[in-house]
DNA sequence: CTTATTTTTGCAACATTGTTGCAAAATCTG
DNA sequence: CAGATTTTGCAACAATGTTGCAAAAATAAG
């Protein structure tokens, strides 16, 4: 709890102010990614926009956390879990059409697909689509 | 040429109209995908920013075009040329990291990667980074 | 624990993008 | 060509991204 949060922002050399800690917990204790609106509904204080704003910056830049721009435009935020450096350049996530929620995924085989000639790939960024656990039980239109 | 485009648009029922005109033929002439910004530079007349918003707008009701979102939340927007309905669901888009070009892949093997328990996938965004063939040349950090 | 130094906040201000309403202008239909 | 239907251009906002600056808070040093 608590202390996972002060023990990273520690190793991050960041300072452990009340609306970063309140939003790391807030990213932590969320099981989904969750946008800044989201963020910044569940804190008990109501933080500036741009501090909200330069806290989310902040944890980026540091790799606390990740984003991830949904097809809409929107952006959602999630707790990097990834130990390894490199992995981060291997970004799979998972938006359920029935509850909207983004769930990180572990890393998947990388199977690139067929690239046009001289093209090299050194990452990617696959967000699937579908029903969560929840969602899936009042199933609709499964393919 | 201008026929393609009259004739896509015939089809999806819209009117063609100079900006419409314009915008679809730059955007096939294009071999990659064009932001808002990008398009509107390469049109001969000052189009109202809300009517070029519109004009994609239509164009993406219509599926004849697509938009693909970069992690920086940038927006691009392609020719749709996919001929079978279903696969709108998976796409697949090439990022080069050197010219920041975003080039349509063919649909790739969807390898469905491990989902949780309980979680059905229903279609993808995939979106890889490299170099293309061009900026391969000079190339510089290769996984 | 008190002070000096370094960071973070809050606020004002702006840029960009997404979006809508409305009347004028253009396009389409017969 | 004339009337009906759409599209444009413009004004106006909302949401989001971003920066500068002084006040407030956190951290480091003694």
């Amino acid at each position: 709890m608590k202390d996972e949060v002060y023990t990273l922002l520690g190793n991050k050399n960041l300072s452990k102010t009340p609306c970063r800690v309140e939003i790391l917990n807030t990213l932590i204790e969320a099981g989904t990614a969750l946008s800044e609106n989201d963020i910044r509904n569940k804190l008990s204080y109501n933080f500036d926009r741009t501090t909200i704003y330069r806290t989310i910056k902040s944890f980026l830049d540091q790799d606390v956390i990740h984003s991830i721009s949904l097809d809409n435009g929107e952006v959602r935020y999630a707790i990097t879990r990834t130990r390894e450096k490199h992995i981060e350049h291997f970004h799979a996530h998972f938006y359920c059409d029935g509850c909207t929620n983004v769930y990180c995924l572990p890393r998947p085989e990388f199977i690139p697909p067929q690239l046009p000639e001289g093209f090299v790939a050194s990452g990617f960024d696959l967000l699937i689509n579908g029903k969560c656990k929840n969602c899936h039980n009042h199933r609709q239109d499964i393919w």
